[in-house]
RNA sequence: GCUCCCAUCGUCUAGCGGUCUAGGACGUCGCCCUCUCACGGCGAAAACAGGGGUUCGAGUCCCCUUGGGAGCGCCA
């Protein structure tokens, strides 16, 4: 099989950083290979005489070219690798291209430290052989060090592997993504309420398009995903198309499974694991079922879905928010005194016989369906908006939904 | 400073010399649907950074400018 073989993620080590000397990682990966080198070795201060100008410190080569017995006593030299001064290095990148590097550039580095551990650079392209990985995909960050290592390849005789150096991502100011400007890990989106197939889809098309292909599922991206197809800018993340990619996966998930995704989700969102408890407690879980199609319709992310649902869970007498307050006109309170009585006249309940009393409540008003419908989610909900009232009100139950009407429709008394 | 990379609507992108009066998506703005908010439907505004070439013909190829980005550790 010709599968490519990918090694560690850039940036994530796969042993400490300093294997203890004498320790056998690092043993190991000195001992014999570093014989095949050309060597060169260094003082341990390397010169820095450029840094005031700004200019990035470099080895000077002082002792590059001097027999190892012109070392001074009694100093640990680092190693370092002794690279071709002149010509050029190519790293023939699969998204960059021909990346062309002048030597004169590169300067020598170091292999060993003056512990004798061995550096990133070679630790990665000693492993990376040893594992027989063929293909290194990793950010253009890491673009010259491809040619680094290329160096230490070549050196060791060695065939370089498959590379491919895919942009990075930038935050939505243009500037690169960091810690300040929203570099997070992957809890971080999944306590934001974004479904793990909806960040798939998203990260997926940053910078990698299959045509004018916009949602397609994660089985559908491996199929297609082709390496050559990668662009070479960058992308602003923009968490807006993030959410609205979300929502669409929300609404096209069914309603079962999108249950059990909020399930999951739920002791990472925020206030999430308040609302388990309650949800648990008050045994709501099936009024949440119940409304769950009209909530989802409502929802970007599950963040949203929990937050439209908190009426389910709220206790009489409910608190109103101000917009749903100003709903409360003492006529409306008298529709809802009305409404109640139909109501609670139904033999069966159901969101279809519910709509028949509302509707028939108005047409003897002579009012509009919204004239009642407004006053009633704001007695069910305590807001001014909420799913279709009507699934509301199977949502809730009879006994509770008569209770939130009756708090509101009693007050007229008050006024 | 040196080296390398990038440049199409606000954003993600399609485009791989003629099919481009530049397409799609998000966002924005209208209209429709409607019990609210959404969803959905319809429609609109919105881009080839600038300048030189090459070519019968350039968004597509080359060069320069400008503007972004990355790298330049005995860090990974």
């Amino acid at each position: 099989m010709d599968r490519p073989r990918l090694g560690r993620r850039a940036g994530v080590p796969v042993r400490p950083r300093r294997a203890p000397p004498g320790s056998r990682g690092a043993d190991a990966r000195r001992r014999p290979r570093l014989s095949l080198l050309r060597l060169g070795r260094s003082s341990r201060r390397c010169a820095r005489p450029a840094q005031a100008e700004g200019r990035a410190p470099r080895y000077d080569g002082r002792w590059r070219d001097r027999p190892a017995s012109d070392a001074p006593e009694g100093r640990a030299p680092a190693i370092r690798l002794k690279a071709p001064t002149e010509g050029e290095t190519v790293v023939d990148d699969l998204v960059q291209g021909r990346v062309v590097i002048p030597n004169k550039d590169l300067d020598d580095l170091v292999l060993l430290r003056s512990d004798g551990t061995p550096t990133y650079m070679l630790a990665v392209v000693v492993d990376d052989h040893d594992m027989g990985v063929t293909h290194v995909i990793r950010g253009v960050d890491h673009l010259t060090n491809a040619a680094r290592q290329t160096q230490i390849y070549q050196a060791l005789g060695w065939d370089v592997p498959k590379m491919a150096h895919i942009p990075l991502i930038h935050g939505p100011d243009g500037a690169k993504l960091s810690k300040r400007h929203g570099a997070l890990g992957v809890e971080a989106y999944r306590e934001m309420g974004f479904l793990p197939a909806a960040l798939r889809n998203y990260l997926a098309r940053l910078g990698w398009s299959h045509g004018d292909d916009e949602i397609f599922s994660t089985e559908q991206a491996v199929e297609w995903f082709d390496i050559g197809s990668v662009g070479r800018s960058a992308a602003r993340f923009d968490q807006v198309k993030l959410s609205n990619l979300n929502g669409h996966y929300m609404r096209e998930t069914p309603d079962a499974d999108l249950l059990a995704a909020f399930r999951t989700a739920l002791p990472f969102l925020p206030g999430g694991e308040a609302a388990a408890a309650k949800l648990d407690a008050t045994g709501r879980w099936d009024a949440f079922a119940l409304a769950l199609p009209g909530l989802k319709e409502r929802a970007k992310t599950l963040v949203e879905l929990l937050d439209g649902a908190r009426f389910l869970t709220d206790e009489r007498p409910l608190a109103m928010e101000p917009a749903a307050e100003q709903l409360l006109t003492p006529e409306a309170r008298s529709l809802l005194a009305a409404t109640h009585q139909g109501l609670a006249a139904l033999p069966e309940w159901s969101a279809a016989d519910a709509e028949a009393v509302v509707r028939r409540v108005a047409e003897h008003a002579g009012v509009k369906l919204g004239a009642v419908a407004q006053p009633l989610r704001a007695a069910l909900t305590g807001r001014k908006t909420s799913p279709g009232i009507f699934d509301v009100l199977a949502a809730l139950g009879r006994e509770e939904s008569l209770g939130r009407i009756e708090d509101q429709a009693r007050q007229i008394q008050k006024v």
